[in-house]
DNA sequence: TGAATTATGTGTCGTTCGACACAGAAAGCC
DNA sequence: GGCTTTCTGTGTCGAACGACACATAATTCA
């Protein structure tokens, strides 16, 4: 759990003149819009109003702005996460988190997708940890739904016998389809569709089946 | 139909002294690899083997040779695609795509993914045209599924009244699902697994239902 | 108030970007 | 053979890249 904190704000010195989550706020859009390689310094300077200096000092380098961004992407989504997964069965959490996916995925005050799934195409010259990070970040996306259903299987309202890492690889998939559909311009309408076929195969896909095909 | 054809060879003066579909495929797997804008023009001449006036003299930009890239991916798999449209039902054909991508994205001797899906997340600078022509390639996937539907739809092995553009969005968006998991570096297996479970709700998802909700 | 500390804005570093000028090489045509 | 045409490799263009030096401004501590 040892996140790379922010260091502690000095009590010496010139204060900084900048909101750190307001300019990361605008950092993220331009990368969420552009992906990391197509966007410039001089992009990100634009957005968050500061001067590079002030920048490297904040966050050290691009790629490390980048996985500040895409941790501030996730925090922004998080209650509307652990709400979908407060939900009472496994298969309204699923569906929660699908629903959520595409109301956030398809925002028109916001680029599309979902800014974590994408980084999977950012093959990138970062470094090996930020690489990392970004890669456990995706890692927690599919969590979210084998977690949730191992829960639901605990509670009874997933029933026994459930291929549960099938299920989960199955919705996880769904989710990573959802993101870049909008990415290429699907609508609301047509990736809720999605989710409701989706959700349809829900009986079908947790039946218990013999353990290994 | 007025696809922006090669060139007419040139009888007169000095032949080319490579392989067009040759440096083609070298240029593919590169940006394959590592997307458009992460790829440098000195990542492809060294991959091309050729100096880069010659490349601009044959492909024009980066952006063009991006599209003749892509367009060449297309083609290396156009029969793959075609055999499995060529199945006597719909519902085997769609599984024989999704089969097929599964194969295609986890190959270890080529980059992850597929490379028409991962388009969407290139925003890009490139040319109006280019990007338009990336964008008609991306709905050419999802026609593989709808006209194959469709058709199982007047062949009878798909009942009537089934919602097609439902059956097809939902099976596109597995599709690319499939695409930025096998990106993330899911396996063949888990990939395997989806496609199983994403075909266990054809029954489910080709059921008649009413108009429109 | 002065010393110490920290952030800021201007300017610029060396590199690499995409793209091409130019001269020479290799072919067909007469 | 010469003449024309076309392609090739060397070299380099101006611009933009990511990153930072440096002097100055703003704050706390003594």
């Amino acid at each position: 759990m040892s996140r790379p904190s922010t260091p502690p704000p000095s009590k010496r010195g010139r204060p900084v003149g900048f909101d750190r989550t307001e300019v990361l706020d605008r950092a993220m859009r331009v990368f969420w819009e552009k992906g990391f390689a197509a966007t410039s310094m001089q992009d990100l300077i634009a957005a968050m109003g500061i001067a590079s200096p002030s920048l490297y000092a904040a966050f050290g380098s691009k790629a490390n702005l980048y996985r500040a961004a895409v941790e501030h992407y996730v925090a922004l989504h998080e209650d509307l996460v652990l709400r979908a997964i407060a939900m009472p069965t496994a298969r309204e959490s699923v569906e929660a988190l699908l629903r959520n996916a595409v109301t956030v995925f398809a925002r028109t005050d916001f680029p599309s997708g979902c800014m974590v799934e994408q980084t999977a195409s950012e093959a990138g010259d970062m470094a090996p940890d930020v690489m990392t990070r970004l890669h456990d970040m995706r890692a927690a996306n599919h969590d979210n739904f084998s977690m949730r259903l191992r829960k639901g299987l605990e509670d009874g309202d997933v029933p026994e016998g459930a291929d549960i890492e099938a299920v989960a690889s199955f919705y996880a998939t769904i989710h990573k389809g959802l993101s870049l559909s909008a990415r290429g311009g699907t609508g609301t309408g047509e990736l809720s569709s999605v989710v409701t076929s989706a959700m349809a195969a829900w009986p079908v896909l947790t039946r218990p089946r013999e353990p290994r095909r």
